[in-house]
DNA sequence: ATTTGTGAACAGTTTCACAGCG
DNA sequence: CGCTGTGAAACTGTTCACAAAT
């Protein structure tokens, strides 16, 4: 699965997700060509990057690539960590985590600096303030953090996370967070979306 | 502009911010591959990219440096309005749009399918039901929507953005929109962002 | 007959290594 | 000197075009 380049992992977690919503026996790489806008050819080579064979004439069978995507990340089915640092108006927009229901990631904590938050605020897993942060990420072996500090404490807690052994970060924060090569930073602040957006052509 | 690469781009987006809050009078290649993991020949070659020449001894100078970033998106960037689409949970922590000032980015309309949100809410631009969208968006000229709706809803708004003639979106959505080729996506749902960090290790 | 899977050409990006500048 | 800037090489990813598969 290191042999997958990296362009083409993103887009087959975005093809999973496409799959889970898709109702047909089989698809064609013509079909997601028009559904996402990536070429035909590039959907080709992604699956076969898979060295699954699922299907000729009539396109790719539905189940058997989407189980197939499924094993990528979930392979030991066992559940992979999360937990949510800052509970500010974003934490807290993210609290209920719906969207994670079904999947294999699970938010099992909460921080904040300020013990009010995490005294007032309820949530379906336990919230804490950051003091203990190293403590539990380490006992629940927590794998990723959802940052969504202000950001004067965004990089101070990026480094209490990576201190804890936390393999990725979320970042919600405009900041530019200095990290380890062992830890990997998804960057999806708005600021940095919009500016993103507003370069490319 | 046009004549640097696309992953460059990208960076020299994150180095903007990241000169924002540096205080030093230079900065090296060095540092910044300290700092953000870029190795210090894709930083050189990124920022050569610019065609300034700003130092050599003692490295790059700072300031300098950061005005000729600020001016390169800036030009393109002249007050870009945007809209949120979805005023849920999501929608309503970045109704604030604290991290939005002082950048040329400005949200200047909500939209919600259910005008009980819209009346309720309270925010320093205008909310408004969905079936007004089309109107408004012509009328204000706004470029990118920022969508934060329910799964079901994602891709029919898409659609209704689209043909209001938005230029991107950003998704905040865990759905893989469909959209013409004039149209770029910014996927940031947290789904996408934990499995994109699962599935690069 | 239609669509996958892939070698080969191509295009884009990064790394290497060092010349040249302040 | 130390650091940038840059040819040239290495590497990564995409497109093309067609043979293989069912």
């Amino acid at each position: 699965m290191n042999d997958i380049p990296e362009p083409a992992k993103r887009r087959l977690v975005l093809l999973e997700r496409l799959l889970s919503g898709y109702d047909e026996k089989t698809i064609t790489s013509q079909k997601i060509e028009q559904l996402t806008g990536w070429s035909s050819a590039v959907v080709r080579r992604d699956i076969a990057a898979l060295k699954i064979h699922c299907g000729a004439t009539n396109g790719y069978r539905t189940e058997e690539l989407r189980n197939h995507l499924e094993k990528l990340f979930g392979e030991k089915k066992e559940s992979l960590k999360c937990c949510i640092v800052g509970l500010g108006r974003m934490g807290q927009a993210l609290l209920d985590a719906s969207e994670l229901y079904d999947t294999p990631f699970k938010i099992v904590a909460g921080f904040d600096s300020s013990v009010n938050k995490t005294e007032v605020l309820s949530s379906s897993f336990p919230l804490h303030p950051t003091t203990l942060m190293k403590k539990i990420i380490r006992e629940e072996s927590i794998s990723y953090g959802i940052l969504t500090v202000d950001a004067e404490e965004a990089q101070p807690l990026t480094e209490a996370l990576v201190d804890c052994g936390i393999k990725g970060i979320v970042n919600y924060t405009p900041c530019v967070l200095s990290v380890p090569p062992s830890v990997s930073v998804e960057n999806v602040g708005l600021l940095t979306a919009l500016e993103t957006l507003a370069i490319s052509l």
